[in-house]
DNA sequence: AATAGAACCTGCGGGC
DNA sequence: TGCCCGCAGGTTCTAT
């Protein structure tokens, strides 16, 4: 369900919710939501007692820092920091805070195709796809509801490198709005590979967080064609589409995430890509630009949506 | 090394 | 009404 808007619209609310409040217990209805590092019981018995320091995102991944509840075992302070982050690169700011005394370990979530996280009341009805429940104080719920079954959770323990785990972490490319993340290195990343560019921007070791809808939309808006081989496309085009990119992610996001789902926030709210997609599940609609119908192919094995006229006139679409 | 395709699941909607 | 097929926002394993 979700890509990289829908993760950060999430991860946003649930540091708005669900920090510093004690797990008190759990319950997996669903052995196979827990990542095979770890048995479901250890899982819960490991997050027992801890509480969420922040909640980070790296690409489509949900971290949680998680810290030792008042009356728990005490932590022995770290004294020699390892040369690397155990997030990995890319992660900016958050090395700092990852050896702080108190930090305990950490979660890990990957919400795949329909995962939800939802910050709940006990006592709310079960949804028929509850995977995953963590009890907190005051009898809230954070509870993990997944029909497909693909999401995964993960504990971490702190003397653990958190990508030697979650490893999805070790093959991620830069954030999209990362100094990293440049023209530059784009078109170096691009340059001479025979496959057509959504394809690419569907390999997460290009760039973290892009998916099957906001691929089709950075496409539309920098009027590139999607089966474009990369080795074919000009500066000018990738100038357009690094631009695009980042663009359209940060319109997602200033909207809570895309409307033309079923993705909920963590408080079960819809969200709203500025309502509308230009080109993402539209075949035979006219395009919001021109009024040429939409067409749909399949790369990859996704199906991809573009305009034939829009995307071929070497210019930015969208306004 | 790079790339394509299958696999992992459940459910929904369209065509017959 | 019911069956069969294709399809769904992602990642990872296997085979060329």
């Amino acid at each position: 369900m979700p890509e990289l808007p829908e993760v950060e619209t999430i991860c946003r609310g649930l540091n708005h919710l669900t920090l510093d409040r004690a797990i008190l217990g759990g319950d997996v209805l669903l052995a196979s939501s827990i990542a095979r590092s770890m048995s479901a019981s250890d899982f819960l018995t490991k997050l027992k007692g801890k509480s969420i320091e922040r909640w980070y995102r790296r690409g489509k991944y949900l971290l949680a820092e998680l810290s030792q509840c008042r009356g728990g075992a005490p932590v022995p302070a770290q004294t020699v920091l390892p040369s690397t982050s155990p997030l990995g690169g890319g992660w900016g700011g958050l090395t700092s805070s990852v050896f702080l005394p108190s930090q305990t370990g950490w979660l890990g979530v990957h919400l795949r195709m329909t995962g939800q996280l939802l910050w709940v009341n006990q006592s709310e009805p079960l949804p028929k796809h509850t995977r995953v429940r963590l009890f907190l104080e005051e009898n809230q719920e954070l509870r993990f509801v997944d029909q497909r079954t693909f999401g995964q959770m993960w504990y971490v323990p702190s003397e653990t490198e958190v990508s030697s785990v979650v490893t999805g972490l070790k093959v991620l490319g830069p954030e999209p709005f990362s100094a990293e993340f440049s023209t530059a290195y784009f078109a170096q990343k691009l340059h001479r590979r025979a496959r057509p560019i959504k394809t690419a921007l569907l390999d997460q070791s290009l760039v973290a967080g892009l998916g099957n809808i906001y691929a089709d939309e950075a496409l539309f808006v920098s009027g590139v064609l999607p089966t474009t081989l990369c080795a074919d496309l000009t500066a000018d085009q990738i100038g357009r589409l690094h631009a695009a990119i980042i663009q359209v992610l940060q319109k997602a996001i200033a909207s809570g995430g895309t409307t033309f789902s079923n993705f909920l926030n963590v408080q079960g709210v819809n969200g709203n890509y500025g309502g509308v997609a230009w080109v993402y599940n539209r075949k035979g609609q006219p395009c919001r630009a021109c009024s040429t119908p939409i067409e749909r192919i399949k790369l990859a094995g996704r199906s991809t949506h573009f305009c034939p006229v829009c995307q071929t006139k070497g210019e930015v679409n969208g306004f």
